[in-house]
DNA sequence: CGTCTATTTGAATGTACTCAAAAGCGGTGG
DNA sequence: CCACCGCTTTTGAGTACATTCAAATAGACG
C-alpha cells in the first residue's frame, strides 16, 4: 500500500487513522497480460490504482478500429468514470499489456469514504482538475499540432511509458495510422 | 442569482443558508463584445458562470494561429483551471463574443468555501468529472472521425450554440482551416 | 455609401490513409 | 537447435483528405 499512500500524499494530508481507512477499502488483483478489467457494455464497478504493468483504455469504432484514449503504468489511476458514476454500460475497454497488479475500490466503498472523510471529496476533485487540464492540453495538441510533432510530444513527455509500447498502440493514441508512424520514424530518423 | 442556484442544485443539495452563503461569493460583472477576460501571461483570479452572452476560451500557438478548446454559454462554467488553480500564467485566452454577463469567484473565496462548505468539494469533484466525460469524448471523436462528421457532430450536439458562432470559429474548435469547413458544407447542402 | 469581416471558390500542394507485400523478430514445439 | 508461426514494422503505389494561397463574392455595420 505504500505506493498508494505516497499517491495519495501528493495531493492531501491524511492522519494515520484516515489513511488506514482510505486503504481498507481498496482490494488487491492480479492482472495477467491480454486480460480485460472492462469491456464495452459492460458496468465498470471499479476504480483502480496501477501498483505494476501497464494498461490500455480504449474504444473499437464501428468498423472495430481501436482507439486508444491513454495509458497507465505505475502510479496512475485507470477506470471509467462515466460508466462508474452513472453505473452505465462502458463505451470504453481496459486492457492490461503486461503482468499488472491493482488495488481497485466499489462504488459503494468509494461513496462511504466520501461520506466518512470528507478530505477524500478534496482528493479526487483534485485529481479531476488535473486530469482535466492534461486532457485539455492534448486537445490543444491535437487540433494545433501535425502527427510528427504529436508523436515526438508524446515521446518527450511520457519516457517511461513510450518504450513498453508498440508503434501499434501509439498510433492508436495518437490518431493516426501505423504505417503513416513508420513513415514519421524513418524521417526523423534520417534527420540525425 | 436564480440560474447558479438552479446550476448547482443539479449536482448537490443545500440548505438555503448554506445557498445565500455560497452566492455571497459571487460577484456580478457586465463583459462587453471583444473584451477579455483573461489574455495569455495573465493570472487567473477567477472561475465564473456564465449569466448571458457567450465566450470563446483559446490558444494562439507560434504562427499566431487561434485554437478554440471550448465556447461557453448561459449556465455554463468558464475560466484557466491550471493558471487558476496554481495561479500561475495562463495559456489560455477568453474573450466575449457577444455582450455578455457573468457572475465570477475570486482565489481565495473559493477557498473559504471549500473550508466552509464541504459539499462545495463535491460540488467542484462532480462538474470536474462531467468535465473530464466530455473531454474524453471530444477527444476519441477528434482521433477516430473525419472532419466533416465532427461538423455535424458538433451542430447536433451544441444546437443553441452553433447558430451563434461564425464558421471561422467553428473551424478553429474543429481544428481544420476555414475554407475546407466551407467546402464541408457545400458537400451536405448537395447531398440534400 | 464605404469598410471590414465572413464566406466561397479554385488550383496547386502537402499530409495522411488504404491496400498489398515483404522483412524482421520472438516465442514455441518438434 | 532449427523451423515455423504469429505479430510488428517497414515499404511503395495509388488515393483521399486537408491546407495554403489568391481572388471573388456576400453580409454586417457605422
Amino acid at each position: 500500500m505504500e505506493l498508494l499512500k505516497r499517491n495519495i500524499a501528493k495531493h492531501i494530508q491524511l492522519s494515520s487513522g484516515e489513511i488506514e481507512q482510505f486503504c481498507n477499502c481498496f482490494h488487491f488483483k492480479e492482472v495477467r497480460k491480454k486480460d480485460f478489467l472492462l469491456k464495452e457494455g459492460e458496468i465498470c464497478r471499479f476504480e483502480a490504482f496501477v501498483i505494476k504493468g501497464c494498461f490500455k483504455v480504449y474504444h473499437l469504432d464501428m468498423k472495430g478500429v481501436e482507439h486508444i484514449l491513454n495509458f497507465a503504468i505505475e502510479d496512475w489511476w485507470i477506470g471509467d468514470i462515466e460508466s462508474f458514476t452513472t453505473q452505465t454500460p462502458a463505451r470504453l475497454c481496459i486492457e492490461a499489456l503486461e503482468d499488472s497488479e491493482i488495488y481497485f475500490i466499489g462504488k459503494k466503498d468509494k461513496e462511504a469514504l466520501y461520506e466518512q472523510l470528507p478530505k477524500v471529496e478534496k482528493l479526487f476533485r483534485i485529481m479531476g482538475q488535473k486530469n482535466c487540464v492534461a486532457l485539455q492540453r492534448r486537445m490543444l495538441d491535437n487540433i494545433s499540432k501535425a502527427a510528427d510533432e504529436r508523436y515526438i510530444d508524446f515521446l518527450t513527455r511520457y519516457p517511461e511509458i513510450a518504450p513498453r509500447l508498440t508503434n501499434l498502440q501509439i498510433a492508436a493514441y495518437l490518431g493516426i495510422s501505423h504505417e503513416f508512424l513508420s513513415k514519421i520514424r524513418r524521417k526523423i530518423v534520417k534527420k540525425k
